[in-house]
RNA sequence: GCCCGGGUGGCGGAAUGGCAGACGCGAUGGACUCAAAAUCCAUUGUCCGAAAGGGCGUGCGGGUUCGAGUCCCGCCCCGGGCACCA
């Protein structure tokens, strides 16, 4: 389309201008008050898409604005460079991973600046930067010797499409790979791990007063998982040591103790340690089956066969029984793939009445059951799946066949059976947290090494922080192998011991990409650090970050690492003691869909940017980011897009006409003194800094721009009439001003085709309440709710007053007929309304 | 199954318990033009009516209130998250 300004080169003049000036740069010394905003650092997978422009144009926005308002505005970029697409990319075409990263970031970093966001590219970091790896490495040593970082074999999550190990929050919810969309598979491996349960209670009571929307804190609650019980040991029956043999014992993890009277079985799973003491020679046969079957089958596998027919393969008998302590009676002890080997004490007491899995199982081994709560009237008449009585029970209600428990309630049985427990010295009231411990080896090269050589003298050792960072060779075989391809490199496996001198081998994973994420924003509080990560009092003059900005998708990954790192540094002295809390507040854009899917690459559904940046340009589609709808929800890239953007452009061109006006632009402007109509532009003018400010600061960036719409539908007429010179020359001025956050080029240009200098520079418009208000009010008035007139009315008129207006209108009158109104209620300015 | 969101014109969406549909897209008509583009003006929830005007309308059914898109109760539908965690 035709355009009223030459865009393209305007909006090229301006993002050399932010650069060469330094607009953004701010120094860490800047008197200004500090303002810290952040978006997610991108992983480089090439030119900007959609999503990211919808990103990084709200926090471009934000930074803008803040600037404008006064403050020192500390707005970094960086790039999370290491990951699988850039190895993977190296095993197909044999490009080292660096070279091909490197030429991906600098296509991004293009785009970004081509959409006109505005950085402090001074302190850029890159996750492959060897600085960046040193003090990633130097924070790891001071895990491990914290005791922070460990390393163990457990079964782990193994993805045969990554060839590597996964944390468990890679793993989605059907056992996929949330990367390869693999099915993940458990190997027993010896990894590295970080200690993130030990920091589980202040990461779920932290969650109360971060001010981020409660789906992402519901999410990370329920990954946390916090449950109360109690834990307490179960005799096995003939094994209490009087006999000369040791005394053997079940340990159970339950949150119900008080259900414990209608415990008739117990179940170990199938990994536990004590499975094969437990279980006797004619039930050995059947108690390896269900351990080899367990082995085999992914999570996924164990789950399908939820429900009675699946149960029976999946359990057998070991032959044991022991006895349960509150009624001195012994129960049989099962084994069984439904009780989890990581979770608690990896058995259960089995208490079918109260729990549907419990009663599940029972039923398909025939196994009785006891209720200790009693249920609702007709709860065994209505008849369970199969005819039987109706199932489990797990609501509220009286104690029942529980002796000295019948007749409590829940909660206060809970506690007694707990204190009961507590006092025979045979249990003990138990916290326990599903989240596990964040493993974080992975066996790739494409990542931050794991500083660690292993000495045949003296096991695992530390690489010395004067000898990091440790770095990758450049010259390794890319292969598929699932083994690190440093593993292959002899050169950089074998080392000399850093205690003792003798040969010793490096270790050759490399660590999550996850970690690089759980710290970049404290670096980037003081990027040039040669002797920390970052100065622990520089970090405190600029965090927690106040507004971050990205996407859902991280809600658990990454935000719960990086509060995980926050709180670690700052225990380790690394960080401020007081900063818990990595983000203060947190917003999550909502994500952009095209045909009912989300846009991505891997579905190759991608509308380009930088074709709008070619044709309409930056500014038009940044502003049809910020008018399409709220930022935090879903949009749909559909048919009419484009026209809604061509629909943007217009109204810059509008916007262009308005401020810079042709030399022969209709009559020459009038002065002196000042009319209704003058007033009433004037008015508006003051209304509308009211009311973008206010949109502005609750995120309602669509009805900020139709704000300006409407201005300029009001402004543009008056301004080609007889429009007065001084009221024109500050509407428009102020329509700039507003507008200069989110459309930055238009308004630089124009700002400084009218003025000469720098629009960015200036301060956030304030309003003049004596000039923004109103002179009439209207006045609804309604008949029993019903609109029946509308009268303008001073807007200090009385409550009587505005009464007798209403009953005096001529509309009211007529519907009234002559009856007597019951009731007047009378709202003043805006409304009365008259009940007959 | 449980926990969050959400359901408003042809479409995206507005609306501190007080004029439902701001703003935009699309559509229709008009001005300008030889013509087109661009620009500008007007109309645009729905039904009845020639008009003035009136009726009906925010997923469904109840309720609270002078007044409900908004609050409460019970449903339906859509989207997302979690789900052998004892």
């Amino acid at each position: 389309m035709a355009r009223a300004y030459d865009v393209i080169d305007i909006e090229k003049k301006w993002q050399r201008r932010w650069a060469d000036e330094g607009t953004y740069q701010v120094d860490n010394d800047d008197p200004r008050p500090p303002w810290y905003v952040l978006t997610m650092y991108p992983y480089p997978s090439g030119p900007a898409h959609m999503g990211h422009v919808r990103n990084y144009t709200f926090g471009d926005l934000l930074v803008r604005h803040r600037t404008m308002l006064g403050n020192a505005v500390l707005s970094p970029f960086g790039f999370d460079s290491f990951g699988l697409p850039a190895e993977n990319a190296a095993i197909k075409t044999g490009t080292h991973p660096r070279i091909f990263t490197e030429a991906r970031i600098a296509e991004l970093k293009e785009s970004i600046v081509s959409l006109g966001a505005v950085y402090d590219w001074r302190r850029e970091i890159r996750s492959h930067d060897p600085e960046y790896i040193k003090w990633n490495q130097v924070i790891f040593q001071r895990f491990l010797a914290n005791d922070l970082a460990y390393r163990h074999k457990a079964p782990v999550n193994w993805c045969p499409g990554c060839q590597t190990v996964l944390a468990n929050e890679q793993v989605l919810a059907d056992g996929t790979c949330e990367r390869s969309g693999d099915l993940v598979i458990k190997r027993d491996l010896e990894q590295w791990f970080f200690r993130i349960t030990q920091y589980a209670d202040e990461l779920l009571a932290g969650l109360d007063d971060l001010d981020w929307p409660e789906r992402v804190k519901t999410m990370q609650r329920n990954w946390i998982g916090r449950s109360e019980g109690a834990e307490f040991d179960l005799v096995v029956e003939g094994r209490d040591g009087s006999d000369g043999r040791a005394a053997l014992a079940l340990t159970v993890y339950t949150t119900r103790p008080d259900t414990s009277f209608g415990m008739t079985y117990a179940v170990v799973a199938p990994e536990h340690p004590i499975v094969d003491e437990l279980t006797t020679a004619d039930q050995r046969e059947a108690v390896d089956e269900v351990r080899s079957l367990a082995a085999a089958s992914s999570d996924v596998e164990r789950m399908s066969e939820s429900g009675a027919a699946g149960l029976a393969k999946r359990g057998a008998f070991t032959g044991s029984s022991v006895i349960n302590p509150f009624t001195g009676q012994p129960v049989p002890v099962y084994v069984a793939d439904y009780v989890l080997m990581g979770y608690g004490t990896g058995a259960i007491m089995a208490v079918p009445a109260e729990d549907e899995r419990d009663w599940d199982f029972a039923q398909a081994y025939r196994l009785p059951f006891v209720r200790t709560v009693q249920p609702p009237e007709g709860w065994d008449e209505r008849g369970g799946p199969d005819g039987g009585p109706g199932g489990a029970y797990t609501g509220p209600g009286e104690k029942i066949n529980s002796e000295w428990l019948n007749g409590l309630d829940i909660p206060t049985a809970k506690a007694q059976a707990t204190e009961w427990l507590e006092a025979r010295g045979i249990g003990r009231a138990k916290v326990n947290f599903r989240l596990r411990d964040w493993l974080v080896s992975r066996q790739r090269f494409w990542g931050c090494p794991i500083p660690i050589v292993y000495c045949p003298e003296h096991g695992i050792v530390p690489v010395p922080e004067a000898q990091l960072p440790v770095l990758a060779p450049d010259d390794v075989e890319f292969l598929p192998t699932g083994e690190s391809p440093l593993g292959n490199n002899l050169e950089f496996l074998e080392t000399t011991c850093p205690i003792c001198g003798g040969p010793a081998v490096r270790e050759t994973d490399t660590m999550d990409t996850f970690v690089d994420s759980s710290w970049y924003f404290l670096r980037f509080t003081d990027p040039w650090n040669t002797e920390a990560p970052f100065d622990p009092e520089i970090a405190r003059h600029w965090m927690p970050v106040r507004q971050y900005i990205g996407g859902i998708e991280h809600a658990i990954l990454h935000l719960l690492y990086a509060r995980f790192y926050t709180k670690a540094l700052a225990d380790l002295g690394l960080s401020p003691g007081e900063l818990r809390e990595p983000f203060g507040q947190l917003f999550t854009q909502g994500m952009i869909r095209m045909d009912g899917k989300k846009m991505s690459k891997s579905r190759g559904n991608l509308v380009s940017p930088s074709t709008y940046f070619n044709s309409v340009g930056a500014d038009a589609l940044r502003l049809f980011h910020l008018f399409v709808g709220p930022p935090a929800d879903d949009m749909d890239w559909t048919a009419q897009t484009d026209s809604v953007i061509e629909g943007c452009a217009r109204y810059l061109d509008r916007v262009w006409r308005l401020a810079v006006p042709r030399e022969d632009g209709g009559p020459a402007p009038r002065g002196g003194d000042l009319t209704p109509e003058d007033l009433s532009i004037r008015r508006a003018t003051h209304r509308l800094i009211d009311r973008v400010s206010r949109d502005y600061e609750r995120w309602s960036y669509n009805t900020s721009v139709a704000a300006c719409m409407e201005f300029v539908n009001l402004v543009q007429p008056y301004a080609r009439g007889d429009g007065h010179a001084e009221v024109v020359g500050e509407a428009v001025d102020t329509l700039l001003l507003l507008l200069a956050p989110m459309t930055p080029h238009l308004a630089a240009e124009a700002w400084e085709c009218r003025h000469g200098d720098h629009i960015h520079l200036r301060s956030w418009p304030e309003s003049d309440p004596a000039l923004a208000v109103e002179e009439t009010v209207t006045l609804v008035v309604q008949v029993n709710g019903k609109v029946r007139d509308r009268i303008e009315v001073d807007p200090a008129i009385g409550e009587d007053d505005a009464a007798q207006l209403a009953l005096a209108s001529p509309k009211v009158v007529e519907v009234l007929d002559g009856a007597e109104p019951r009731r007047v209620i009378s709202r003043p300015p805006r409304l009365v309304n008259v009940v007959p």
